[in-house]
DNA sequence: GCCAACGTTGGC
DNA sequence: GCCAACGTTGGC
């Protein structure tokens, strides 16, 4: 089982959607990087730290889990999307999606700056300038280090 | 809303 | 295949 962090602008879809939801797929990863990720490597179960960026503080809020592997993201397909992309057909496919599953909210929320501040959280891919990776792979101790500053034990 | 950092595109 | 121009991300 793999660990992961997940990048979400709360003004689109934040925590509270997706527990208002249970379940999302996750449309809308254009990048390279991080589709690979999604793609190759996401497996059910795993577990995703869901973080809200572009809004002060950014941070990370809460848990989710992965419920169904990689798809066609369908939405490159659809002309009326944001996420249209011409180059992906059903055929053949450029991007992709995966389900995520509400888990827990956080009592209180892990702070960008908090966590770059913490001595026990040294390295880790979102604390590192210019990191814009939507879709970042965590170490299990990290994950759980900030799963208990969120106020969660397991 | 600004703008630095970074990924992608496309001319050559 | 280099790299300048461009578009996007995302902290602040």
């Amino acid at each position: 089982m793999a660990y992961w962090l997940m990048k979400t602008e709360p003004s689109a879809y934040s925590l509270d959607d997706l527990e208002r939801e249970g379940v999302t797929h996750w449309e809308g990863v254009r990048n390279y990087q991080a589709r690979n990720f999604m793609r190759d490597d996401m497996k059910v179960g795993d577990a995703v730290l869901v973080y809200h960026s572009n809004i002060n503080p950014a941070g990370i809020v809460g848990l989710g889990r992965i419920v169904r592997e990689a798809y066609p993201d369908h939405f490159a397909w659809n002309r009326e999307s944001k996420y249209f992309d011409e180059r992906s057909t059903p055929a053949k496919p450029l991007w992709f999606m995966v389900d995520v599953a509400f888990v827990a909210r956080f009592s209180k929320m892990v702070t960008l700056q908090q966590i770059k501040e913490d001595p026990a959280l040294v390295g880790i891919m979102v604390a590192k300038r210019g990191s814009r990776l939507s879709i970042q792979p965590m170490e299990e101790a990290h994950f759980r280090y900030i799963s208990k500053l969120g106020g969660l034990s397991e």
